[in-house]
RNA sequence: GGCCUGUUGGUCAAGCGGUUAAGACGCUGCCCUCUCACGGCAGAAUCGGGAGUUCGAUUCUCCCACGGGUCACCA
């Protein structure tokens, strides 16, 4: 059997990353099984479209690394793949499907509807217009009644409708607990409950993957299949990604969308990596997969039951790893955007940043906090100098740095290979100990405590001008206390 | 409230009747080290509760508690 999944977002906004890891299973479900990801646009709801969504899910799963192989943009012959565009042809089945004794026509109306409510306040379709004549059926639609097509579901015939979810296990509902919602809405429109089901069946879909919001409703729809006549699909829910204990991760905390990930600066191979981690764990123990990995390793099997909390932490973790693995020259590409917006903004060489940044960052918004220090070098607090392990303190620290200013005046390549020679020169003579002549180096060219690097490192940096220019003013400031 | 469903360290999780209850993140300590990181090593920390079944339950059954989902002419 030629295994189909798809991905059937409704355009309402962003891309939420609950949603994104949805797709993200189907598309590894599928490929995993050499099958089809068919791509289905679930625009029914006028109200809720927001304008640009259907183009954020094209771009999301561009970036994402996720294609599919049919779509709107890609037809594969079950087409339409966005379902405005298939409005027409649902009435026709839900005709069917009243012939069928699947489904009947129902006249009520609001306020009959609204008299249907129980103790507390749950209201359950009475089935009231189940048992119209066809001769009333006739007559109301005749002469314009308003009505919908409501799903029948047998419960005179008792019974349970169950099916076995991939992992959850078996899944009963009885029949009594479920009501005949609507197929077809007053508009002609279709539900959700209605477009799915037939939109599945007819592009051959095999594999249902959606959030576990479904695992009880799922029964219901089968009984459609059922009285269609047609296959039930198999049924992989998923268990929910949550922000805490209590609460889902969602749109409305406004920090859960890929873009906004993005935009933090964390690459899409964690993003992709940590999410697909969350609600399942490969059978080894390596963690940090790219997508052919991921796919590779994919297995329902791994797929937990309980929801997960999203831990940013380790998602900071695993980007750290990500980027540790890239070339100085891969990072400044990634990072110049964050770069152009730091204090540093085109004044250093990115590429040779991006040496010293790559062990030591872990989203690229934490870039400018690591290069800024780099332009702040007045005024800094002359305390730094003081150290009691190295017996360092600022009069120690002039000294230091009045005799290895001549010294780094001649060298002439200044890089850090040539900086270490000067400076070993000067630790072998013995005056003063190796911590104690780079921390007044570190200090006074960069009037900073921690550096992203070694001393001859930062000053090669800024280059010999500037670090000269510095060791000079840090000697001035020194020589006032 | 009815129905569906879940519950292993702070977090992600392995486990599938007998284990010293994996591994990862985070945390703490040590080593490395010119600071910060990286890297290496070590450590603390877990089976929601109660009945059963069993020679033996984290694993099986039931009940309870506490979460989550669902109960629209939304998807």
């Amino acid at each position: 059997m030629d295994i189909r999944t798809r991905f059937a977002p409704s355009p309402t906004g962003f891309m939420h990353v609950g949603n994104l890891r949805t797709c993200l299973y189907g598309y590894l479900f599928a490929k995993k099984n050499g099958g089809t990801f068919v791509l289905r646009i679930e625009d029914t709801d006028q109200e809720r479209y927001v304008e640009g969504a259907v183009e954020i899910i094209y771009s999301t799963l561009a970036k994402a690394g996720i294609e599919h192989d049919e779509g709107p943009d890609k037809d594969g012959g079950y087409g339409p793949y966005i379902q405005s565009e298939r409005k027409g042809m649902y009435l026709d089945y839900a005709k069917d499907l009243v012939a069928k004794g699947g489904a009947y026509y129902c006249f009520c109306d609001k306020a009959r509807l609204d008299t249907l409510s129980n103790d507390s306040g749950i209201k359950k379709y009475d089935k009231h217009c189940a048992s119209l004549s066809q001769a009333d059926i006739e007559s109301k639609i005749k002469s314009g009644t308003p009505y919908v097509i409501r799903q029948n579901i047998r419960t005179e015939e008792g019974g349970v409708s169950s099916y076995d979810d991939m992992v959850f296990g078996t899944i009963s509902v009885p029949y009594s607990d479920m009501e005949d919602g609507v197929l077809i809405k007053s508009d002609g429109m279709p539900t959700y409950n209605f477009a799915n089901v037939v939109d599945d069946h007819l592009m051959k879909i095999t594999h249902v993957i959606r959030g576990m919001e479904y695992l009880s409703s799922t029964p219901k729809y089968n009984l459609m299949y059922d009285a269609f006549g047609w296959d039930r699909p198999l049924y992989m829910h998923l268990p929910q990604i949550m922000k805490d204990a209590t609460h889902k991760l969602s749109k409305r905390y406004g920090d859960a969308n890929f873009e906004d990930f993005l935009e933090k600066g964390y690459l899409v191979p964690a993003i992709i990596n940590y999410i697909a981690l969350l609600g399942w764990s490969p059978s080894g123990n390596q963690e940090k997969m790219d997508m052919a990995e991921l796919t590779e390793a994919f297995d329902v099997k791994g797929v937990s039951k309980s929801g997960s909390i999203f831990d940013e932490a380790k998602m900071r973790w695993l980007n750290a790893e990500y980027i540790k693995e890239m070339t100085p020259e891969q990072f400044a590409i990634v990072a110049k955007p964050y770069f152009d917006k730091s204090k540093v903004a085109g004044k250093y060489d990115y590429v040779q940043l991006s040496k010293l940044l790559t062990s030591r960052i872990e989203i690229l918004s934490d870039i400018a906090s690591k290069v800024d220090f780099l332009e702040e070098f007045k005024g800094y607090d002359l305390a730094l100098y003081d150290n009691k392990k190295n017996k360092m303190s600022g009069t120690v620290a002039l000294e230091i740095l009045e005799k290895m200013l001549p010294l780094l005046q001649s060298d002439n390549d200044w890089t850090n290979d040539s900086m270490q020679v000067v400076v070993n020169n000067f630790i072998e003579q013995g005056e003063y100990k190796k911590g104690q002549i780079f921390l007044a180096l570190r200090v006074g060219v960069t009037g900073s405590g921690m550096t992203p690097g070694g001393a001859t490192e930062m000053a090669e940096l800024l280059g010999k001008a500037e670090s000269i220019r510095r060791i000079s003013e840090s000697i001035e400031r020194l020589r006032g206390l």
